[in-house]
DNA sequence: TACATGACTCTTT
DNA sequence: CAAAGAGCCATGT
């Protein structure tokens, strides 16, 4: 389980986000706090700060820091908010 | 075994 | 659009 979850986390592209619940939703999980479980204990090599929560908004410890490495992939936050329309990873459409 | 915690989400106010 | 409450499941004590 932990690592389906890991492999669809890297599995998210450069540029792209997406929230705790697509990928729990993906992996099969059915608890969307399970995704923070696996990250806080196994997500150093992973690219964490594409996951954000349901609002657009990082979980509050990581804030300044995925906003900062967000942006340095092109995606930009209003205020502390990402806007999901944009930049929410699509799998089914990551053929470009 | 029971209770508390946490990188969460959804529905209702 | 923001805040509050309930539901959720793996871990640690």
């Amino acid at each position: 389980m932990h690592h389906r979850v890991r492999e669809i986390i890297a599995a998210v592209p450069p540029g792209r986000v997406a929230t705790y619940g697509d990928i729990a939703a993906l992996a099969g999980v059915p608890n969307p706090r399970q995704i923070g479980w696996v990250l806080r204990e196994d997500g150093g090599d992973l690219p964490w700060h594409r996951i954000l929560r349901a609002t657009g908004v990082p979980a509050e410890h990581l804030r300044t820091e995925q906003l900062a490495l967000l942006r340095a992939e092109g995606v930009v936050a209003h205020g502390s908010r990402v806007d999901l329309r944009r930049y929410r990873w699509d799998p089914d459409a990551d053929h470009d």
